[in-house]
DNA sequence: ATGCTAGCTTAGCCCACATAACCATTAGGG
DNA sequence: CCCTAATGGTTATGTGGGCTAAGCTAGCAT
């Protein structure tokens, strides 16, 4: 991709994400589903596997205090829960809970058919390059977090 | 688009923007640049013509007090500025001042710079993609905050 | 003036994120 | 074994952005 390329691409999506953020934050408030949009990365990504909570901070490219009140949050909701492993005390491994898989699908549905709503009006071709661009988004910013989670500054 | 093919755009909307969102806010907090991921659009919004502040909300799709507290904020910043017009005073006219279109750009060319860096190892073909969707997505989603705006209580 | 409507602000709340500082566990050296 | 790091999490504190509810001011109609 060259230069001006990248940085139009850089600019619509400054203008574009949370736009469509807050979309999907307000169509989940209206259905009486307030913590999702945050969490359901979270909660998909736990439910596929178990996690610590450094990688679940790392993966999702938040700080380890950050990923430690989210998880404190979903304890409380009984979404997942906390085990200690005997090999490692130190660790906390996380774990989706029934409830919390039952929550996924619940809200994951309710965004879901928001969403398919808005997008269902698409004809073919421009489906085709929305499910385009955002497996680009996915490959881009599924690597992004973890490198740009150090400290870098200056270079403008 | 069909039903399946709309619900699985969904769900990676659901698990992409969120983790686009962060990783654009992690890098301007990394420059310096608190508080852009959502005044930026606005800024940007504003630079291109003045507007009041029901009209902000609603292309911005928040509700009004939500606006008027980002432009307090904006304006101590130094970065906008109300005005009265003479002709209907219960209206708020923002401006965006020098200032604001400083930060405007200072910001804009540091996430775009970062976000660019990420997109540039990206070839032709994904490039195409990415803008392509983000084209679709800009259809989809400046049309849908102002429908979805419509207040909605009731709360499950 | 009375009352209604439109536009904005204030008050009070919640969530997500950050840093700094603290506690707990493990690993290594004397 | 005890002391010191280093590793992993949690607590404390603060900031920003979002919401609803309630209040204020300006225009408009009667």
């Amino acid at each position: 991709m060259t230069r001006p390329q990248a940085r139009e691409a850089a600019r619509a999506v400054l203008k574009i994400v949370p736009l469509v953020m807050r979309t999907i934050a307000a169509e989940l408030r209206a259905a009486g589903e307030l913590p999702a949009p945050a969490h359901f990365g979270l909660l998909s990504m736990l439910s596929a596997q178990p996690r610590t909570l450094t990688e679940l901070a790392s993966l999702q490219g938040v700080s380890l205090p950050t990923m430690s009140n989210s998880i404190s949050a979903m304890v409380q909701r009984g979404w997942v829960k906390r085990t200690a492993p005997v090999r490692d005390r130190r660790v906390v491994i996380i774990e989706v809970t029934a409830a919390g898989r039952a929550a996924l699908q619940r809200v994951g549905r309710c965004a879901e058919s928001h969403l398919a709503d808005v997008l269902r009006p698409l004809d073919a071709t421009a489906g085709r390059r929305l499910r385009g661009g955002l497996g680009v988004l996915r490959e881009v910013f599924t690597r992004a977090p973890a490198a740009s989670a150090r400290p870098r500054r200056g270079r403008g």
